[in-house]
DNA sequence: TGCCTTTCCGACCGGTCGTGCTAATATCCG
DNA sequence: CGGATATTAGCACGACCGGTCGGAAAGGCA
């Protein structure tokens, strides 16, 4: 790895340290800079533009996720025990990724709900393939048979993000005690009303 | 009402239409003295400080949000009809209220979840109020025997704010043709699975 | 070693930010 | 009408923003 990769990954890891912190807009080239050591435009020359900075940012606060999040649950056993593992990792993901601060896909929802652009774009497609492998799962867990055959994946995973939305602002925001007690209980309200008959009985 | 006042409403109102589009800290001076035909320092002498415009901003939002959206459900009969009401004129209240883009108040538990301040704590004491609200129409539905005794009207509250940022996120940022249905499906079930017997066998 | 390329710094640009003043103007009351 | 007061304009400040440029320094390869 040559020296500008290895400053570019500096720059990175202390770009998703900030945007956890302060969003996408918040992510200033000065005190960027001053956070790694660099001049403001020597951390500008790696990337050109705030926007390509953005998105690069995007990219791998997603391959921390992927890596950090969702690969590790692959320990569980296929079904609804990787499905629970995922989310409750999906919880307080920043905090299991060693990241400080909140979600910062959260943040960039609000800052790039109206217009265009390359950022919104990307996150937007983050947010589908997520989406897609809450899906997988779901089905997954319906074939295992710890779901009730005909469960709608996209309902679960809308409903699966509602419960994530919920605790960001109820633990997060609001900074309630009870939020992670509230949340698992509508997670498992959620498994459970959509649980086959045999595993209502038990 | 003094020309103060008239002009200092007109200000509120260019303002809470700003903030449906940029968020509270995209209330920026200059851009809101142009919308109103003032000069930044004519518009900056009412308030005293960006802080202070942001307070009464939110102020603002939220007696729009009591006689637009919570009032008017009132005319329905107490109970689950009055909750659902609210509930749909909430999806899209910004729409209901006459004004443009976002609520305004997700835009702001994404800018003031770290840290603190007077703007955070209203925010915090505005949803702690409509929180209660919630509860107090889940009781009341409760009571009328639309919903299950013993529904815990807190968890349900959480809830269906986890409905309400979903359909954010899947409506507005996503831009998902199939969010009001899915959200719609979403709180159907969550009002059955809390719904006394009686009405479920119906 | 020598040389070319990548990498980085430092100074600087035009603009916008929130925030203070003063002065002029409009409004309201007696 | 006249004078006190509330309201607004004009102007400037220091700080910060994203972005640009030339040249110095270091890396990497022959």
């Amino acid at each position: 790895m040559g020296k500008g990769a290895r400053t570019r990954a500096t720059i990175l890891q202390a770009a998703v340290e900030t945007a956890c912190l302060a969003g996408f807009e918040g992510l200033n080239l000065q005190p960027l800079a001053d956070k790694v050591g660099m001049t403001k435009s020597g951390l500008y020359a790696h990337f050109g533009s705030k926007e390509a900075l953005q998105v690069a940012t995007l990219e791998y606060a997603a391959e921390l996720f992927q890596t950090r999040i969702v690969a590790p649950a692959k320990t569980e056993p296929a079904g609804l025990p990787r499905l629970e593992r995922v989310f409750e990792r999906w919880l307080d993901w920043p905090q299991n990724a060693g990241l400080p601060g909140n979600c910062p896909f959260f943040a960039g929802v609000v800052e790039f709900d109206d217009g265009q652009g390359p950022v919104r774009e990307r996150l937007v497609r983050l947010f589908r393939d997520f989406r897609a492998v809450i899906e997988q799962l779901v089905a997954s867990a319906t074939r295992h048979g710890h779901l009730a055959a005909g469960t709608d994946p996209a309902q679960f995973a809308h409903e699966l993000l509602a419960l994530r939305y919920a605790h960001h602002w109820a633990h997060h925001f609001m900074r309630d005690p009870l939020a992670l007690a509230r949340t698992r209980t509508a997670f498992a309200k959620l498994v459970g009303a959509t649980a086959p008959r045999a595993a209502q009985r038990a």
